[in-house]
DNA sequence: TCCGGGAAAATTATAGATAATAATCAAGTC
DNA sequence: GACTTGATTATTATCTATAATTTTCCCGGA
C-alpha cells in the first residue's frame, strides 16, 4: 500500500516532522521522543534517529547528548539572522539566475504573486510566496546554494506560522511586482536590491501570550 | 579508556570521517560501507548511519537509497559555488562582527596570518587561514550563520587538499593584512570588499592525473 | 573450440526490526 | 541532603527482508 519507492523511511519521517514543526503543530522546546515517533510511524527507532539528525542539520531540532532531542526554539535575533542570510544568498542566486530567466518563468512568477495576493490564509500565502522565490532563483543552477536557501525558507515559514496562526489579511505584494518589472527590463541590480530589502522586512504583530497578556511576534513576510 | 564525555558516538564518527574526506584520504566517489566503518570504530551500524546523515547534510557524502553512501565528488562549478557563498556569508558576518572587534582579537588574527605565512605545508596553512577567518567573524554572534560558514570552510579545505596534496610554497598573505588594516581604521566597507575578493580568488595548478597526463586542479586559496 | 551475450543464481550490503543493557535525569522518599 | 526508583534515551547486538552486485553458467554463433 505504501510506496517505498525511492525514499528511505528516515527521509519520510524527517519530512513529516519538519512539516509539523514548521506549521507550529509541535511547540518549540517540546521533546521529540524517539519511541513515540517510531510507534506512530510504525517504524523502529533506527530510522527515527536518522530523521532526528536530519532535522538537527536543518536547524529545526536540537539534540542534547543522552537527553534526547527537542524542537528548536527561536527568538527575534534568529528571525533577523535568517532574514539577513536569506537576503545575502537570494541576491547571489538571483544574480546568477538573471541571465537564464525566460519570459515564461517570469510569467509563472507573476502568477504565483497573484495567487499570493488572493490567499485567504497564511498557509497558502506562504506556499505562493515560496514558489515565487523558487521560480526566479532556481535557474542559477547552483544546487548547494539552493539547498541552503530552502532550509532558510523552512525557518522563515516557521516564524511566519508562529506569528500568524489563524487570521491573515490579503494584501498586494508590490515588492514582487517591482522585482519582476526590473527583471523584465534587465535591471538586475535594481531587482537584487529590491529583493534584499523585501526579504529583510520583518513584520511584527501582537499575539495573545500565556497569562492573558499580549506579546509581540516577529516574522519575515517575504 | 575512551571519553564518552559530552559527545555522542555518531558525532565522533562523523567528525573522524569528515577529517579523512577533507584530507583526501578517501577518494571522491568511493563507498562508505557501514559495517566496515562500524567495525573500525568498534561500534554498531546504528550510530554509523547517523554519522552518514550528518556527512550528507554537510555535503561531504551523498547517499542513494539502498545503494549506500559515497564520498561526494566535486568539480570546478562547485568550487566556484562555495567561493561565492563564502564571499556572501563572510561579508555579512564581518559587517556584524566589525563593531565587536577588539584590538586583542585583531592581534590574534595577525598572529594567525603570520603563522600561515610561515607554514611549510598545506595542512598547517589551512589551519592558520581558518582560524584567521574564524577570529574576525565569530564576534558577529550569529550561530546559524557561523555554522554555515564552517561547513563551507570544510568544503574549501577539501578542494585545497585535493589540489595541493604534498608541496606547498610559502607566501605572504597581503589580503589578510589589508583586511586587518582596514578593520583597525574602522573602514568596514573596505575590509568587506577585500574579504569578498580574497575568498573568491580561485587558485589553479596542474596536478598529475591518471594515465600519466596532467590536468588542472582548482581550489579556493583564502 | 573459443568467444560473447545474457539469464539465473549466489553473494553482499543496506534498511529496518527487535530486544537487551547501560547511562542519565527527574522526582520522590526517608 | 543523600538515596532510591522510574522513565527515557543511547548504544549494542542479533536478526530478517530486500535490493544490488557479482558470479556462474548456458546457449548460439563464428
Amino acid at each position: 500500500m505504501s510506496k517505498p519507492k525511492e525514499e528511505t523511511l528516515a527521509v519520510r519521517i524527517s519530512r513529516a516532522l519538519a512539516d509539523r514543526i514548521i506549521a507550529g503543530q509541535i511547540e518549540p522546546g517540546s521533546r521529540l521522543r524517539q519511541d513515540h515517533v517510531a510507534e506512530e510511524f510504525g517504524a523502529s527507532h533506527v530510522p527515527v534517529r536518522e530523521a532526528f539528525r536530519r532535522l538537527e542539520a536543518q536547524g529545526l531540532a536540537v539534540s542534547e547528548p543522552r537527553r534526547g532531542v527537542r524542537v528548536a526554539s527561536f527568538n527575534l535575533a534568529e528571525v533577523k539572522e535568517v532574514a539577513e542570510m536569506r537576503a545575502a544568498l537570494e541576491v547571489l542566486a538571483l544574480r546568477h539566475a538573471a541571465p537564464n530567466l525566460t519570459a515564461a518563468i517570469l510569467d509563472e512568477a507573476e502568477a504565483a504573486t497573484k495567487a499570493g495576493d488572493e490567499s485567504r490564509d497564511v498557509r497558502s500565502w506562504e506556499e505562493a510566496n515560496r514558489s515565487f522565490h523558487r521560480l526566479i532563483l532556481t535557474p542559477c543552477a547552483m544546487p548547494r546554494l539552493l539547498a541552503s536557501i530552502d532550509d532558510l525558507h523552512a525557518a522563515s515559514a516557521r516564524f511566519l506560522f508562529a506569528a500568524w496562526r489563524a487570521d491573515w489579511e490579503a494584501r498586494t505584494d508590490h515588492d514582487h511586482r517591482a522585482i519582476l518589472a526590473a527583471l523584465r527590463s534587465r535591471q538586475v541590480d535594481a531587482a537584487c536590491s529590491t529583493l534584499a530589502g523585501h526579504v529583510q522586512w520583518i513584520g511584527r504583530r501582537p499575539v495573545p501570550a500565556s497569562g492573558g497578556k499580549v506579546r509581540e511576534a516577529f516574522a519575515i513576510v517575504g
